[in-house]
RNA sequence: GGCGAUGUAGCUCAGCUGGUUAGAGCAUACGGCUCAUAUCCGUAGUGUCCGGGGUUCAAGUCCCUGCAUCGCCA
């Protein structure tokens, strides 16, 4: 019997579609999933999408449609992308499933039944125009953000979770299980979080409000909260409460999460655990964001900003291991384009691919195809110690994948990989099959390299599950069976003599980079910007610079300025200002009238040719011709630019 | 403002509980091989281990302080 293993993704909201976040988080869970389906029988992968609540609500309104129609479409987008992803997991579970539906109820009337749960008035900033609720510190000069309305106060009654009940309870659970947040850095988040005083949480929404939810069991006025809908998706999936499932994997349970929710994992959810009588999950493993660079990234593939889309230019697979191999699970990177390329070029074609291919180009030159039989007499000495080696990576990649440190498990791979390499060089096989006399030393040689290409193949499997069936294919095997299996994998000697291998293949070709998108390329760019390019500033200088959008409302020439117009300019204020602009070499006034412009609204006036320019307008251009910049569609005069 | 993390070769990072001349990969230069996807192997490096104090026989590793970046909280 194997020790079961269960995994989960968050259930990804739909109010936006998917992107390289939610493909790393699920691609993770993937391999980490098929990771433990190579030690383990006993697997259960879960992913899906989270659909109800306010955000929801409005997003649908915007499209003009119905709640339920824009979450079937945005939760299919999801559906959809998986399997171009190689994402294999067993459940796609949505919020809208009457199965979870009645959990999530069965849990409320639990907890409401035991005191958990009470009845109360709260008071808080309410902007209709957004239809929610605003913090204090959310607000902007007491103004909503978005609507620039002061909010009103308004008074609203609500059910309250009484999370501070089992505060002191979550603390010491953390403390005496250190790996329960990993890693370690999130876990002093959340503890650093506990020691003040835990508010109790808001679990329901008055229906006047917002319908689209789940209805409270005990109050039909009441939908439920939808942090608290969403997260019960971990155990509703599994049957509960009383499934085999659920009790075969909800006592292993690990999450997948990134940063940005961590606190409902970290903090909601154990304690719902509890409140609810179950046991907490293993762990909460907590990753960091990807900074998409995009001035790294290729101009030449025209519209390609999306990092998703490389996986059709770079292969998929090739797409998994730089996900995998460049970030540090639990911190930050950066994703662009040049670091894919190189991770392909260097680690995939260079010492993968290559490997890969003349190993078995040469089974077949001196082999005839057939994996040699090999004489144990000489094995020895020029085995070099490979399988060792082989076990030694083994071991170090188990490790790495217990800790969801894949980043050091495919270093492990790609230092046997280096070996294998070195082992070429070291015993020269081409040497060895000019003469007949080293016969049997060039078979133990080739066969070793075959066993050391067995054992990647099946590491790799987790993080390019493709390639590695390839690779195996082009061993001889059948990659229909689980060559993948830990036990088979340990098995030194496991190849069968005697088998006849396919011609070689190329598993990554190489990728040459367009020379425009190189950085030394950039790096002229910027070289050869005329004027040069100014130095460095901050959001904060930036913010000083007002800018707004402005109609010119009239325009005239100057007496003897030969470049200046006399602008009169709306942006809303209760007269025209004036603006004097130095464009009359491009525009005549009558151009100008009417337009829509952007001006710099609050620099200091100036008296230009015995006019007073109480602002300026921005214009492009080289001294000679200048072009006005003007807005695709129409705005009210004085819109903020930003 | 409070708490915390990070700061190591041009780049990305590894360096556990302090202990030999500080490491890996990529990139760079040079040499070698020819089975291979102009691939592979070898050699060469460069580092005020963020600055400044301190503890110690001994500190990248511990303590204090300053700076920078980031995160959480307010």
């Amino acid at each position: 019997m194997t020790t079961p293993f269960y995994i989960t993704t968050p259930i990804y909201y739909v109010n936006a579609r998917p992107h390289l976040g939610h493909a790393y988080t699920t691609i993770c869970a993937d391999v980490i999933h098929r990771y433990h389906c190579m030690i383990s029988d006993t697997n259960f992968f879960l992913t899906g999408t989270d659909e109800h609540g306010d955000k929801i609500m409005r997003a649908a309104k915007a499209e003009n449609t119905t709640p339920r129609a824009y979450v079937d479409k945005i939760s299919s987008l999801f559906r959809e992308l998986w399997p171009q992803l190689n994402i294999s997991n067993d459940h796609f579970i949505r919020t809208t499933d009457p199965d979870h539906i009645e959990v999530v109820k069965m849990v409320l009337q639990k907890i409401y039944d035991q005191g958990d749960i009470y009845f109360s008035e709260y008071e808080g900033k309410y902007c209709f125009g957004c239809e929610r609720f605003y913090t204090e510190r959310e607000l902007v000069d007491g103004k909503c953000p978005d609507h620039e309305t002061e909010p009103e106060t308004i008074k609203e009654s609500n059910y309250f979770f009484k999370m501070s009940r089992y505060q002191q309870w979550l603390i010491d659970h953390i403390k005496e299980h250190p790996t329960f947040i990993r890693p370690e850095r999130y876990k002093n988040e959340i503890l650093s979080f506990l020691r003040e005083p835990l508010d109790d949480l808001c679990i329901s929404r008055p229906k006047s409000r917002i319908n689209w939810g789940i209805t409270l069991p005990f109050d039909k006025d009441y939908v439920t909260y939808v942090w608290f809908d969403a997260l019960l998706n971990y155990i509703s999936a599994l049957g509960y409460p009383d499934s085999e499932k659920f009790n075969t994997f909800w006592p292993v349970a690990q999450h997948i999460t990134a940063k940005d929710i961590l606190k409902p994992h970290g903090i909601f959810w154990p304690i719902m655990l509890k409140a609810a009588g179950l046991p907490v999950y293993k762990h909460l493993n907590v990753h960091g964001y990807w900074n998409v660079d995009k001035s790294k990234m290729s101009k030449s593939l025209g519209n390609v900003v999306e990092p998703l889309q490389l996986k059709n230019v770079y292969g998929l697979d090739a797409f998994r291991f730089f996900l995998m191999r460049d970030m540090v699970f639990g911190l930050d990177s950066s994703f662009n384009e040049q670091a894919l390329v190189q991770r392909i070029n260097a680690d995939l074609a260079n010492d993968l691919g290559n490997l890969f291919s003349r190993v078995i180009t040469m089974v077949h030159k001196y082999c005839k195809g057939i994996v040699p039989s090999i004489d144990t007499s000489i094995e020895k000495e020029l085995s070099l110690g490979l399988k060792d080696k082989a076990a030694e990576a083994i071991s170090k990649y188990q490790q790495a994948m217990g800790d969801f440190a894949f980043h050091k498990a495919l270093t492990a791979i790609w230092n046997l990989i280096s070996q294998l390499n070195k082992y070429v060089d070291v015993t020269a096989p081409w040497v060895l099959a000019k003469n007949k006399s080293s016969r049997g030393q060039l078979d133990v040689v080739l066969y070793n390299l075959l066993e050391g290409l067995r054992v990647i193949a099946a590491l790799i499997y987790p993080v390019m599950p493709d390639t590695a069936a390839k690779m195996h294919k082009h061993l001889g095997l059948d990659p229909r069976e689980p060559f993948y299996k830990m036990h088979t994998v340990k098995a030194w000697k496991n190849l069968p003599s005697g088998i006849a291998l396919p011609k070689t293949v190329t598993l990554f070709p190489r990728v040459q980079m367009k020379e425009t998108n190189t950085s030394p390329a950039e790096k002229d760019e910027n070289k050869t910007l005329n004027p040069a390019l100014k130095p460095e500033i901050s959001i904060e200088d930036f913010a000083r610079i007002d800018l707004r959008v402005a109609k010119i409302i009239k325009a005239e020439a100057i007496a003897r300025a030969k470049k200046l117009l006399k602008l009169h300019v709306d942006i809303g204020e209760v007269e025209p200002r004036i603006i004097v602009a130095g464009i009359a070499g491009s525009y005549t006034p009558e151009q100008l009238t009417g337009r829509q412009v952007i001006i710099v609204a609050n620099l200091k006036s100036a008296k230009l040719m015995g006019v007073l320019s109480k602002g300026m307008m921005l214009a492009a251009g080289n001294g000679e011709k200048s072009v006005t910049l003007t807005l695709d569609e129409t705005l009210p005069p004085g819109t903020q630019v930003r």
